[in-house]
DNA sequence: AACGCATACAACCGCGAACGT
DNA sequence: CACGTTCGCGGTTGTATGCGT
């Protein structure tokens, strides 16, 4: 007998999302959170399966999330991370805030894994590619990702795959040795300049759908006291937007340069009073 | 300008883990 | 404990875009 298909693949849409469906779905989540997935599309009315719908949430429409490249220190954070844990992209992605798994492995993919074996390091096991005159994986490690210079205990670096029975130990290993706690997209909130602002379809769902206003009260216990309103201070007169879709793509055309050119602040840390990542993400980082 | 190739990234698929009953 | 369901992860694929010829 086989496994159940998540969905009835017959009746589900595939391909890139539009811009009409991520609208249902942040309103949706936003609206009532997550859970159950595989309910979402249909109380959503989105054409999509459950999976489809986490995946274009947390790889792509989470309010929280980074856009663009990886910064040079996290592309090192990456590397150190992968000598430590291997493919492991959703640990990884849990100490870069506002990174997804699916970013971080497809730049380790496009960009890391060429870089390093250009540099002569095998990007699998993190040794040189020709390691003959190996002294220990330590010293190799150490030298390849000069830069890492925010993880403090190289003598502890292991295999970059651990072997299953080591796989707790190197995890525990990993939680204790690095810095940031788990929640650490709440840590680096401050200080990082969350590029969510960079993200204009996200700025203007957030700006006009009336709807997200009972999502910040759901979710963002700061709101109302800090008086924080999104309606008074930002809002932007429907009737102006002629239609969605109209203006994301519009925005969409913009994402390349800041929004703070477009005069979009409104995700500004300090301008809303609150960080962002009080969104309750449930253990997604 | 047109074509082909390379690259980057979004999305899908299948599996195993986790959870509930 | 067994079984079924749901979720999350990692590998892979598909497609849009960029670049060179």
């Amino acid at each position: 007998m086989g496994r159940q298909p998540c969905c009835d693949k017959l009746s589900v849409k595939k391909g890139p999302w539009t811009a009409e469906e991520d609208k249902k779905l942040i309103n949706f989540i936003l609206t009532n959170g997550q859970c159950c997935w595989r309910a979402v599309p249909k109380l959503a009315g989105l054409l999509r399966c459950g999976k489809s719908c986490r995946l274009r949430w947390t790889n792509y429409l989470r309010p929280d999330l980074k856009r663009g490249l990886l910064t040079e220190a996290e592309e090192q954070l990456v590397i150190d991370l992968h000598a430590r844990l291997g493919n492991r992209w959703s640990k990884i992605a849990a100490r870069l805030p506002g990174r997804t798994d699916n970013e971080i492995k497809n730049h380790w993919n496009t960009h890391i894994k060429k870089k390093l074996t250009k540099m002569g390091i095998d990007p699998v096991t993190h040794e040189p590619i020709n390691k003959s005159s190996i002294t220990t994986k330590t010293t190799s490690s150490k030298k390849t990702i000069s830069a890492v210079d925010h993880q403090p205990e190289p003598e502890n670096l292991r295999p970059p795959v651990p072997e299953k029975t080591e796989e707790s130990q190197a995890i525990s290993e990993e939680n204790s040795s690095l810095s940031p706690p788990e929640n650490c997209s709440g840590a680096e909130s401050g200080s990082s300049d969350n590029n969510r602002e960079d993200d204009p379809l996200m700025n203007f769902l957030w700006e006009n759908d009336i709807s997200f206003l009972d999502a910040l009260s759901w979710d963002f216990p700061a709101t109302e006291s800090t008086g924080y309103s999104i309606n008074n201070e930002y809002s932007i007169n429907n009737e102006a937007m002629s239609s969605w879709e109209e203006n994301c793509a519009w925005l969409l055309d913009c994402q390349d340069f800041g929004v703070e050119e477009f005069g979009f602040g409104c995700f500004n840390d300090v301008d809303m009073g609150m960080t962002i990542n009080s969104l309750d993400m449930g253990d997604k980082l």
